[in-house]
DNA sequence: GTCTATAACGAGATAGAC
DNA sequence: GTCTATCTCGTTATAGAC
């Protein structure tokens, strides 16, 4: 009984797993939009209203590639991270920001599912957001570190920005001084843009060498946040 | 004879915009993955066939619209640079910013068009790219004119990074140090980072009063690539 | 010459009967 | 699960109106 029952769900395992597969692989092909469970169910040799009982529908499957994409990220970030976790907080800064362009770089049509144009009639459930928040999550860590050591240098704030900085570190680390955390999410939403400037194409012929030149960027950007050494 | 040719000219120029009016609505409705000749056609009560004297391909449609978007976005920045030409170059260069942001933030589709997720199977021709750099070249322009006054202090630079910002600087702006441009390069991808999150959602629950807190990062930015006053 | 309409192609998606 | 009839799409050939 129960190794029938260890077979069976093992085997939904597996075909869940490679029903995201093929999925994964429609979506390098044609882009999320066209995403449809009748071609994954064809390349799979299944009919399509099979599929209906591993995803009741087409925006759970994009779901489901979606968290596990930010999760696929959020793994690579921490792994980079925990091998330079002892040097310095800025080490550790620029070592996550190169993880998350490696990720991108390697994964660019997940990459795009995650940071590109939204999908045309689907919005994220609440199901997404702490898979999405990993990365934030470590860089916050990574800055936090520096206060508890005294070298994180807040930089200055315009009095109409406090109340919002002081509602965004309620919310996401109160233990940091609102300046620091404006410019973390500040930092943040560059660091991507940066990175979806190298993804979609932006910097064709305008820059050739982009490693160095991101090295540089995640750099001040760190600085940025009031981190040193 | 030339009234008809004018009566003629007329029309195309007016169908022509007709075409491209349906079709961007078509591309908030769908996404620009979807866009359709048919369904533009059907609107506009015109067979498919048609539209063929107007653009010779589905992909030359598409063309069209992201050029007339980047020359939309270019002229709303430049028209608002145009208003404080006399101000400070920091002035100069937040104005710019938040005339992209206004852009965006009320062409969110088209803006998803020229800084989103690529159309798959689609690849911009070079006739895009003078458009494309319009509000490039209006970033570059200001800091030149700081340059020119001596006001410009530009950041130091990595070893490793010096070749490719020389090389950018001769391809961009051969009258500005080379670690000027290639601030000036991260600042601008950095700049649509921060605006891409606020038009596809990625501030949601996180920042609330956007506005503020855009116009100090983007002052921040222009302290990174050296402006003062 | 310039345009529109009809019809068709090959491909793919979709709905429903069985 | 399978099969079929009916949709969509981009694109082209062709014929006729202005």
């Amino acid at each position: 009984m129960s190794t029938a029952q260890g077979a069976r769900a093992r085997a939904r395992t597996e075909i869940t797993a490679a029903i995201k597969d093929e999925a994964r692989r429609q979506l390098a092909a044609e882009g999320a939009a066209k995403l449809s469970l009748r071609a994954v169910a064809r390349a799979l040799g299944m009919v399509s209203s099979a599929l209906y009982r591993y995803f009741p529908s087409r925006d759970e499957l994009l779901t489901a590639l979606i968290v596990d994409a930010y999760d696929s990220l959020g793994a690579a970030a921490e792994t980079a991270e925990k091998q330079v976790h002892d040097a310095g907080p800025l080490h550790r800064w620029t070592t996550v920001c190169e993880a998350v362009r490696a990720w991108a770089m390697t994964h660019p049509h997940e990459y795009a599912l995650l940071y590109g144009t939204p999908v045309p009639g689907y919005t994220a459930p609440q199901t997404t957001v702490q898979a999405a928040s990993r990365v934030g999550l470590l860089l916050i860590a990574i800055a936090r570190d520096a206060h508890r050591d005294g070298t994180l240098s807040a930089p200055a704030l315009p009095a109409d920005l406090h109340p919002e900085a002081t509602r965004m570190a309620a919310d996401l680390a109160p233990d940091l001084p609102p300046e620091a955390v404006a410019a973390l999410v500040a930092a943040w939403a560059q660091l991507f843009g940066l990175i979806g400037f190298e993804v979609f194409g932006q910097f064709h012929g305008v820059v050739e060498h982009r490693e160095p030149f991101f090295r540089q960027a995640a750099l001040r950007l760190a600085q940025g946040v009031g981190l040193a050494c």
